[in-house]
RNA sequence: GCUCCCUUCGUCUAGUGGCCUAGGACGCGGCCCUCUCAAGGCUGAAACACGGGUUCGACUCCCGUAGGGAGCGCCA
């Protein structure tokens, strides 16, 4: 194993944005190519914003993708396999236990009267960026001139409430960036940062300055916005005499219309559905959303913009309207049914490229976590920020599927279903679900469409009485005709009353014989059997769609069609 | 406002001075196949932001302009 460490250091504020999974998944696909190691850490200096819950889901998604931690937090995988762990003893994991290396860090700092205590209040310092902005000019905190050391020791000493700031270098830096290149940051850019908060926890720029050099890390991939903060790790690194990790800045990813990518898009999105439905039938709507979310909270929620709600509250409120939220969050994505490997392959185009030929002429661009640990560097990571094209995702999703055997596309369906949709697998009967997932398979984009009501596979999980006959299809395919296709449709039940086996072969060439003795096309009874069956002019292949069914909805659903469009089956 | 970063089809990108009549993918259009919907096959339209240099030659190098983005927190 090589010296070569990466880390991904996300702050437990929610479940892992697609964003944060892309630079987890750089650092994992370099510490493999390289034969390092990529290690996990949990930056949760931020005590009011993290939560153990978080934690855990991070881990999940991170699992589920597949991008595997050798060392940091420990997990148990669905698999059963084990993540994490501390084999080189660099630990903790979580930055709220490793407070005694920053407070070393800290004096050392102090001690070198390379950092010392600041009193202004977040009011004073409020003005003071007010102030520097209406002269034109970058806010920059200084220690005064007249800093009197003893003085404010004594301060500190007292107890007053303070800051610990470092004394940034007067000269400019430079810093090494491998995507970007040289990068030069003025003098008059860099100031003196905080290093320890009020509450006496470190900052981001300490903790994580300490965390790598003590953690061995030898290359950061973040993502962009941190690059103004380069300097700043630089210039710290230095003080401490800590080496200087290779840093490397990802683009930024947005949404299809040039916006950030974030998570308030959900809020968004929801709260428009919500507005929506309300402005149709208010009452109804609050009927609606009553169980997934209580009155006081929706109406704060609708009341402010900046409001956000839980993931989890959001997803039940959209099912409730039966709308879709954007996908942000890669949880989003396992329950909208993208596969983990089209994620991870479509993730790391967002900035990547391996820059080969197929044999035949085209990029590769289709390609596996496998292939992106052997292939990946960083000298072809792009520079520009890249937009998140859902439709070429879900193409990406559709082409994946298709390609899966029978047999794993009926488990990964399977697999989903019992995970998101656990109700709904129980309709299908076991000895159908076979033909079902072979119907849909071609027909699905994604796991969850096969089952969504509006989906390919509708009509094969509602009861027989439930069909809605869509009256269009109705008029073209059942009345229309001479003789009609409710005539012909009345004809053949009989056929379908004893055909054995009641099969897709034997069924469809039982249809084709049918329309043959009678000199139409097969579109004459396929048809009006379709929307007798399904309620609509469009379903899988004839013969899937009859024995999905079974021969007693069939029969049952042709006699209740032909009886409310009022055509009497006359038989024989 | 200040500083930094970026700029090839609508989107993701290939392209490292002549291989470019700028290639691929998604999306979009057309045709074929067909009992419907899909799937599949074939096919079409579609880009080097702009202006100056440098060079025998610029998508590729330099400068400027425009546009986009990020940062300017006791958030990370």
């Amino acid at each position: 194993m090589s010296d070569v460490v990466t880390r991904f250091a996300p702050s437990p504020t929610g479940h892992l944005h697609v964003g944060g999974a892309r630079t987890a998944l750089f650092n994992w696909a370099l510490a493999r190519q390289l034969g390092g190691r990529f290690l996990l850490r949990i930056e949760d200096t931020d005590q009011a914003r993290s939560s153990a819950d978080a934690v855990t889901g991070i881990l999940a998604d991170l699992a589920w993708l597949g991008i595997d931690w050798d060392e940091g937090p420990s997990f148990t995988t669905e698999d059963g396999r084990r993540l994490g762990g501390d084999p080189r003893d660099v630990g903790p994991f979580f930055q709220s236990e490793r407070r005694d290396l920053y407070d070393a860090a800290l004096a050392r700092l102090i001690e070198a009267d390379l950092a010392y205590p600041a009193f202004e209040s977040g009011e004073e310092l409020d003005a003071l960026r007010k102030q520097a902005r209406e002269e034109k000019r970058n806010f920059r905190y200084r220690r005064p001139a007249d800093f009197d050391r003893e003085a404010a020791r004594a301060r500190v000493e007292a107890g007053e409430p303070h800051v610990v700031r470092f004394r940034m270098p007067e000269a400019g830096v430079e810093v090494e960036d491998a995507i970007l290149g040289p990068v030069a940051f003025g003098e008059d850019q860099v100031d003196d940062f905080v290093v320890r908060k009020r509450d006496g926890f470190p900052t981001y720029h300490l903790a994580v300055v300490v965390d790598d050099e003590a953690m061995g890390v030898t290359h950061v991939l973040r993502g962009q916005e941190h690059l103004n903060n380069t300097p700043r790790h630089k210039a710290l690194q230095q003080a401490l005499g800590f080496r200087v990790p290779i840093y490397a800045h990802l683009p930024v990813i947005f949404n299809a219309d040039g916006s950030k990518m974030s998570k308030r898009d959900k809020d968004k999105a929801a709260r428009v559905a919500v507005k929506e439905a309300m402005a149709v039938d208010e009452a109804a709507a609050r009927a609606q959303l009553a169980p997934a979310v209580d009155a006081a909270t929706l109406e704060r929620w609708l009341g402010d913009k900046k409001s956000q709600l839980a993931s989890e509250t959001l997803a039940a409120l959209a099912s409730k309207l039966g709308g879709e939220l954007p996908g942000i969050d890669v949880e989003d994505f396992r329950r909208g049914g993208y596969l983990p490997g089209v994620l991870v392959n479509f993730l790391a185009l967002l900035g990547w490229s391996p820059g080969e030929k197929e044999a035949d002429g085209r990029d590769l661009e289709r390609f596996d976590a496998a292939y992106l640990a052997a292939h990946f560097d960083l000298p072809r990571i792009g520079k520009g920020n890249a937009r998140f094209d859902r439709a070429k995702l879900l193409a990406f999703n559709q082409e994946s599927l298709a390609e899966l055997s029978p047999r794993s596309f009926q488990e990964e369906h399977a697999s989903w279903l019992a995970r998101y949709a656990p109700e709904l697998a129980k309709q299908l009967p076991e000895d159908r679900s076979a033909l079902f997932a072979s119907a849909m398979q071609p027909r699905s984009r994604t796991l969850a469409e096969p089952t969504a009501a509006d989906g390919p596979g509708a009509f094969a999980l509602v009861e027989d009485h439930e069909i809605d006959l869509d009256e269009k299809a109705v008029a073209k395919f059942l009345r229309k005709g001479e003789p009609s296709g409710a005539a012909l449709l009345a004809e053949f039940r009989d056929t379908l009353a004893t055909l054995e086996p009641f099969a897709p072969e034997a069924l469809e060439a039982a249809a084709g014989a049918f329309a043959e003795a009678r000199g139409i096309g097969m579109g004459k009874i396929a048809q009006p059997l379709r929307v007798a069956v399904t309620g609509k002019a469009a379903s899988p292949a004839l013969g899937d769609t009859l024995a999905i069914l079974g021969r007693d909805a069939v029969l049952a659903r042709i006699d209740r069609c032909l009886a409310e469009i009022g055509t009497a089956a006359p038989t024989g």
